[in-house]
DNA sequence: AGCGATGCCCAAGTCTCCCTTATGCTCGGA
DNA sequence: TCCGAGCATAAGGGAGACTTGGGCATCGCT
């Protein structure tokens, strides 16, 4: 037994001479010579072990074994393009799924944008969005649970390195503004720097904007005294519009807030926050992921 | 694209790293070694036109593409197997149908001998048996319509190359009787020649037969006079028993009929008919065909 | 009956593909 | 920090497949 196993080749051989009947018919039909259909016949024979056809003068037949090898190829063969296609469709964005985790902030405008582009531009592919914080974003990532994690990182934080396994593809530069009620003594200053609000009672973000105030407030001299914490930024604007206290947030996530009785002044120095797309490297080989961090990177541009 | 199309073997690859998750496990459940497992995905890969695995750490995953691969290889291997199952089963006469058409008088004992046995020893195989004279019998065979034709010859006929083109499996050596009815004036002689008689009523056999009679005859210097013609044998031994001529039979076709009021008696010079399998050259290569001519040429020894 | 057309087989050459061995790298655990 | 497991890559060798060219048989036509 040389050939040892049949191969879908030799099945689309074996099909084409069936229904053509000849071995230079099905040999045009597949685009080679004759003798190309003539040997892969003849290693088919030797897989099976019995002969599949007889040549009767003219004519070609199946023997009982050639019949029933056509019949499967039928089948066989009819699974391995559906199989093609199916791929095909994905590879080729007519199809597919990608599945999204985005911090809440991130969500607002940046994602809706972009999916809506990519649903315009790709109609089959469908996208899922979950909502996490940067942590937990990262962890189903790399759990294999999501396709793209949208997450922040602050300029200069310590974990640069945290990331450097993934694929870091950077979508909007943001930066910190302070937040003080109206009628605060601060209210009409263009800018403040961190120091000035030391004495003032805080309003925090989620877990990971808290840990960073934390950090560039101890960096500026003074640790907050922060009465409230919350992850909903438009509590957050809320509660400093009730005079409750200061607070500073991403710019992007107060702009999608109406802010009533707040005033927003300029940090000095500037503290950045840097909103990026996080994908495995595999992953960003993948067109529908592809496809959608660059329709990601052109709702950034605006 | 380097791969254009998916091999099956490709799939078995896929199935095997989908299963145990790694690419060396999958050599070794494969039988080859990890490179090679690398390669083939790679290629896979390329046919695919996206990414079917994601390495993160040390797991692998599939992505959607690959699940749907994976999903349709499934269906596809089986189908696969399957065939290569009832194709081994054809090949080792587990299954498998033979196409015989026998002459009448031939398939008396022979192919009811040689089909007892072949079910015997193989149990999974089928015969379907027609009957039809030689001329008819090997169009039949030359047209596809059966594997195997039990056929005669008469030993110097003129048509020798008749059958040049097919396989011809010689089975049993027989001779040409004469028959006449007891108390004829032949009776108790030990053996005739053709010439003595040239004066009687004949009764003849099949259409070939008396075609060849009727040569012989002429050979011997006469022309017969045939009063009877069938090809019914038990008809003709009857005749001559009821004295109405006298007849030459081949032996074999006499010892299958109790002839009653008859006597046999030898022709001088001999004359031979030699009965045979005839089969195409393809044909002859198929096990279910080898094993019927194997099983015929048994019940031809006795 | 001769002739060309068609179709298959065979042989040899070339080329591609695949598998192997060997090596380096990364990751995770002790 | 070292070690084991696992994947990627490169190079080499070998098997398989396709092609070209030639020969032969069959069928149809003149």
């Amino acid at each position: 037994m040389l050939g040892r196993v049949i191969e879908a080749r030799h099945l689309r051989v074996l099909r084409a001479v069936a229904a053509t009947g000849s071995f230079s018919a099905a040999g045009r039909e597949l685009g080679c010579t004759q003798p190309a259909v003539s040997q892969q016949m003849k290693a088919l024979e030797a897989s099976a072990g019995t002969p599949l056809l007889v040549r009767s003068g003219r004519e070609m037949r199946l023997t009982q074994a050639g019949e029933a090898l056509v019949r499967h190829a039928t089948g066989i063969l009819a699974g391995l393009t559906a199989a093609e296609e199916e791929v095909a469709a994905i590879a080729g964005l007519r199809a597919g799924r990608v599945r999204l985790v985005s911090f809440p902030s991130g969500s607002s405008s940046l994602v809706p944008t972009a999916l809506a582009a990519l649903r315009a531009e790709h109609p089959g592919t469908r996208v899922s969005l979950e909502e996490a914080e940067p942590p937990k974003s990262v962890e189903t990532l790399r759990a294999g649970d999501c396709d793209i994690a949208l997450a922040f990182r602050y300029e200069g934080a310590a974990s640069t390195d945290e990331w450097d396994d993934l694929v870091v593809r950077p979508l909007l530069a943001d930066r910190l503004v302070g937040l003080v009620p109206e009628g605060h003594r601060l209210a009409r200053t263009e800018s403040v720097a961190l120091g000035d609000l030391a004495g003032e009672p805080w309003i925090a973000g989620c877990p990971r904007c808290r840990g960073h105030l934390v950090d560039i407030c101890e960096g500026a001299g003074f640790s907050p005294r922060i009465d409230f914490a919350t992850d909903d930024y438009p509590a957050v604007v809320g509660l400093v519009g009730a005079g409750l206290g200061v607070a500073v947030l991403p710019e992007l996530a107060v702009e999608s807030v109406r802010a009533k009785g707040v005033r927003t002044v300029a940090l000095e120095p500037v503290v950045r926050r840097e909103i990026v797309a996080l994908t495995l490297p595999d992953l960003a080989r993948v067109p529908t992921v592809a496809a959608t961090l660059a329709e990601l990177a052109k709702a950034a541009a605006r």
